[in-house]
DNA sequence: ACCTTATAGTCCTTGACAGGCATATGCCTG
DNA sequence: CAGGCATATGCCTGTCAAGGACTATAAGGT
């Protein structure tokens, strides 16, 4: 089964050392091994957080002989992207506001 | 004090309840109480959600009589938005790659 | 001064979750 | 098919955050 986003993506970022394990897959995909020895984390510690966040569609994994390679997906990335956007708009129109400010402070030169 | 991003955005941001009271404040700055009744939370929880808020600098608060109007901040949103930056060029990059590929499909004709 | 309204703080209980350790499963090689 | 890697899972425990009920503080109105 698929998980539809039923865990909330900011619960699984809200952890530091998966946002640490993205932030690896970011660079390259890589294998449990590879991730217990790059972060400090015991393997069935890795394997749990590596399951959090494949349910909530952050990483895939592929079989290669007995390894697991876990790659990084985009698509939750987006979706936060997308929640971002009003609050973007919030600030960008501070800026706009700024920038007016800055050039009415010009224009007596 | 000011707290300097003390405690983890992601974790305040964990919470549906915050999360509505900030999309709220996004609209417009509010009291405790209309906050309160808009969304369906007893006081005190409210309180307590806004005192991460606040502590989180997602929000400030100023006083007019004996109500606290609380109003929405900017900066852990571009910080947010900054984190993510790397993750957005990830995908963006497919779609370039997506946009080349059909631009290939195209060329043919 | 007293009472009301608006909000924050305290204490307590409960539930979620992370980590450790031991164990199970899957796959490959000899 | 036995044994060994690589990874996943189960169980147990400690920690921590959330919500409820009650209380405390602060400002206004009478």
């Amino acid at each position: 089964m698929l998980a539809a986003v039923p865990v909330d993506a900011f619960a699984v970022l809200a952890e530091p050392t998966r946002r640490r394990i993205l932030d690896e897959l970011r660079r390259s995909e890589s294998s449990v091994g590879e991730l217990v020895d790059l972060l400090t984390v015991s393997q069935p510690a890795m394997s749990k957080h590596l399951k959090v966040l494949r349910e909530a569609g952050f990483v895939s994994c592929r079989t290669a002989a007995q390894q697991r390679i876990y790659r990084i997906e985009t698509r939750p990335f987006q979706t936060l992207d997308e929640w971002l956007e009003p609050y973007r708009r919030l600030w960008s129109r501070h800026l706009d506001a700024l920038e007016r400010h800055l050039d009415n402070q010009e224009e007596p030169r």
